[in-house]
DNA sequence: GCAAAAGTGTTTGGATTACACCCATGC
DNA sequence: GCATGGGTGTAATCCAAACACTTTTGC
């Protein structure tokens, strides 16, 4: 990889930015993994990252490695924890910051780019040993995460633009680890504004389920007016 | 101030921690600040902070500018957001980690480090303008507090070791900016372990309040067995 | 007795839970 | 017609909000 400075400048200190990059499919939250093709800890499976530069912003450095990783802008970035043990990195102090974003997995076309030989969307579950510290990056940022999907409606940033009801409580089902009664899901989100679609499921082999959207624009409104606030 | 390594080391890239001290006194939530001694921003209200030392660990240096400044030890610390805009600072680039502690005032003997001519508890109402991006720090941090004190026990860090229920609630209404029925509160908190004394406020000229303790032994035990989840 | 705050009980309406049932589609 | 999941109604219960009331202290 070829850095516009010299590698060792980055070193005594080093900052870099790693990038958690969530989908859903098949009532399963997915992350994306990048292989290694460089030490240390080449070949292992790691969390997509890179060093900041000097002069860029740190939301800026992780839309970059997202970009890179994934062609995807205009992606809403969040903050999860920074991570700074002096042993962390083999070959010197790299302190991170772990940023994650929620992409719609089928917008998503992810190519191996010059850091890694294999780019995989890994079901959360699935995940095993990573490279460095990444699973206690993951696990501190997956937390971070429920808080948000409890209180934000982030939701809708994981699920494709339209979406049934029942996709919707099986990420939930899926994030917190339960089982969730249909009746009484649909009673509680009775109040997050919905635009209801027209359109219905195809190629289902049982009575196809309705389409909605979220409606960010009613949202915002209701929001600014006091009148509703997202809480599941 | 005297560094153990050259202070043009630190720079290009540079690190630091800011520390957000916490403390609660007549219902109102404080904040520990330094007027700085030195550029830039001499003369200016700051947070605490210190560059992080090449071989030490994060939260090891929120303890030691914990220390420094309040004598304490052995206080949780609390990661809230890293900070990394490229012109944040006029010297150089110095990405800075915040961090807050929580401390029962009573007990903090603040004095004036080798950091600050003054040191002084404001209460965060009336924090105006501070050094650096320091007012955004402690906005963010503020809204991660109060997530956590949904979430998690941690009011008790704040409060004296025996307090009165008005107290506790005069916490949260400040804390969360509103006003909370007595009766009501009361019946919410009922499942938190206390330790009721049998003492009583002094010199209180009305009714004297019993004291209760929070019950960290018995809290853990009902966490263990998942008999019990905090929530405000 | 009065002021001030401590401390408790009752009622009400809305949310949560458990559960039962009907509906539309493919094969 | 049957398997599969979509979609809805009801009743019991719990919880939060509003409000009223009694108690204990200092002066």
């Amino acid at each position: 990889m070829n850095y516009k400075i010299e590698f060792d400048k980055f070193f005594s200190y080093s900052f870099s930015l790693d990038c958690l990059i969530f989908g859903f499919e098949n009532g399963q939250i997915h992350l994306l993994l990048i292989k290694r093709n460089m030490d240390p800890h080449k070949g292992e499976w790691a969390i997509p990252g890179d060093l900041v530069y000097p002069d860029e912003d740190l939301d800026d450095a992780g839309k970059r490695i997202l970009h890179d990783l994934t062609n995807l802008e205009g992606i809403r970035l969040h903050q999860s924890q920074t991570f700074g043990k002096p042993k962390r990195h083999p070959q010197g102090r790299v302190i991170t910051c772990a940023y994650f974003a929620l992409t719609k997995m089928e917008e998503v076309n992810a190519v191996a780019s010059s850091w890694a030989t294999e780019v995989k969307w890994i079901p959360l579950h699935k995940v095993k040993q990573l490279a460095f510290d990444h699973n206690e990056i993951l696990s501190s940022t997956f937390e971070i995460l429920k808080i948000k999907l409890s209180n934000e409606p982030l939701c809708f940033d994981l699920l494709p633009e339209k979406f049934t009801l029942n996709e919707l409580q099986q990420l939930y089902e899926y994030a917190f680890n339960s089982d969730l009664n249909k009746a009484n899901f649909r009673k509680k989100i009775k109040h997050i504004p919905f635009i209801s679609h027209d359109e219905k499921q195809i190629n289902v082999k049982h009575r196809p389920a309705k389409l909605f959207s979220f409606d960010q624009k009613r949202y915002k409104d209701l929001l600014a007016r006091q009148e509703y606030s997202f809480k599941m």
